[in-house]
DNA sequence: GCATCGTTAGAGTTAGACCA
DNA sequence: TGGTCTAACTCTAACGATGC
């Protein structure tokens, strides 16, 4: 069926002409269109006799309207994708009709989710499960403060997206006091936006019993406001807990083990999550990473007992290393040089081991005592590195016994610097080798 | 229905100090 | 000057439970 055909045989009050409209009155006149649309169906539905409840699948008025809703919801989108740059022609095209489950409320938040939030297609979709509108004067408040308090268009659908069900929050009530109370505190309203959408959930918790203790805490510890915006941004599940309740016993605890200031705030900063576990289990951490022989009064020591607290991923990394020969010793030299190697998963593990050892000749333990060499990444960092190191190794223009760091610490200037620009004219394809277009073999 | 709470896992990059 | 190592920093992703 056609759209316009469905349109004018029920419901022509729509004036559905030929003539290109205006894109903000037709898509107004479509969601009508919409709403009639189901009501129409719902009552060819009805069974016709009580003997054949079934009876609907063969009235043709009932197929007719699931096409529409089909077809209106088709035009909807396809009016938000394609309407720029395509003339009316599309009104004619027959319409594949897909399925007759498309409901009202579905199709009018996918389509609100795009048109008003900014959300593409397939975002829509996906987001319109999670959340149903009644009616659109709450989203369209809720949308309204996000615009007056700085949001861009792309901050609002990131916001929506995290969390469409913020759309059917109380504005006045429940957000409003709590962008004020940032806002009281210096937040600019670029810092606010980024900061929000960032970690939407903060908006979530109770601005008395949450927000407003947990920010004088951080500010206590922090104390620079850029630290305070870049922990809020980025530790989106710490800041659900109550500061009160879980921060002050543990930051406690770690200055009677002698952890400085600065190192504090690099847990609350970085790892904020270590700070969210039970009492007993991080102080148990914070003494094994002691007797271990970490330095508390350097930074390594609070990055180490955040990894020591994911004892599952800890024992996982055990394993995996062990399957490579390396004894506990091994694995503990590699845990001081770089905690961060102890919380990697055993698939990043096994594909760069077995690179490095298998296709680069590295000695499997000589790697433990480079262990931040593992957490690079191995398509974009290691293998072009290691490639232009194989090649030139080959060709006797640098030692045998470079170290992995040597290799993979090097910033990119100074490694395009020192072992590819250099050989540029012993070797001129190292740049492809390095790129991945020239294979080792062939340079 | 809405607001709030509670909970982990994973991946990556770079600057700069120090030393031979 | 190059190699080695330490330290610091950045980023992404959801959902079930509970209370009012």
């Amino acid at each position: 069926m056609q759209v316009l055909t469905y349109l004018e045989k029920y419901y022509p009050e729509q004036e559905c002409s030929h003539e290109r409209p205006d894109l903000e009155t037709w898509k107004w006149k479509m969601m009508g269109a919409l709403v009639g649309v189901e009501a129409r169906l719902q009552e060819s539905l009805k069974p016709k006799s009580r003997n054949y409840p079934h009876s609907w699948n063969r009235n043709e008025e009932c197929l007719d309207h699931m096409s529409g809703i089909t077809l209106v919801t088709s035009v909807l989108t396809w009016t938000w994708c394609s309407y720029s740059r395509r003339s009316h022609e599309w009104l004619h095209q027959e319409v594949a009709i897909s399925s007759p489950n498309s409901s009202n409320q579905d199709s009018l938040a996918v389509s609100y989710l795009i048109h008003s939030c900014g959300l593409s297609p397939e975002a829509a979709i996906s987001v319109s499960k999670k959340v149903q509108f009644k009616t659109l004067e709450r989203p369209n408040s809720v949308l309204a403060l996000l615009r007056n308090h700085g949001f861009t268009k792309t901050q609002v659908a990131q916001f929506v997206k995290v969390n469409p069900s913020f759309l059917l929050s109380d504005p006045e009530k429940t957000l409003l006091p709590k962008l004020q109370f940032f806002q009281s505190v210096g937040f600019s309203n670029r810092e606010l936006a980024r900061t929000l959408t960032s970690n939407p959930e903060i908006l979530f918790r109770s601005l008395e019993k949450h927000i407003i203790p947990n920010y004088n805490i951080l500010k206590s510890v922090l104390r620079s406001d850029e630290k305070i915006f870049a922990a809020m941004r980025r530790a989106r599940w710490a800041f659900q807990t109550d500061f009160r309740t879980y921060f002050i016993p543990k930051i406690a605890f770690l200055r009677e083990h002698g952890v400085p200031e600065p190192c504090i705030a690099l847990l609350l900063t970085s790892h904020p999550q270590a700070m969210t576990r039970r009492y007993d289990q991080f102080s148990e951490a914070v003494i094994e990473v002691k007797e271990m022989g970490f330095d508390p009064s350097k930074s390594m020591f609070v990055l180490a007992i955040h990894a020591l607290l994911n004892r599952g991923i800890w024992n996982r990394c055990y394993q995996a290393y062990g399957k490579w020969g390396w004894s506990k010793n091994d694995i503990l030299l590699a845990f001081r040089k770089h905690p961060q190697c102890m919380n990697l998963s055993e698939k990043k593990i096994s594909e760069v081991m077995d690179f490095l050892v298998n296709k680069m000749g590295w000695q499997s333990t000589a790697i433990a005592r480079s262990s931040s060499g593992i957490l690079f990444s191995l398509e974009k960092r290691t293998i072009p590195r290691c490639s232009v190191i194989k090649v030139l190794s080959l060709k006797g223009l640098i030692k045998k016994n470079l170290s992995l760091l040597t290799v993979l610490q090097a910033p990119e200037k100074s490694f395009l610097k020192n072992f590819v620009t250099k050989y540029e004219e012993e070797v001129p394809q190292l740049l492809g080798v390095y790129r991945g277009t020239v294979d080792v073999l062939e340079a």
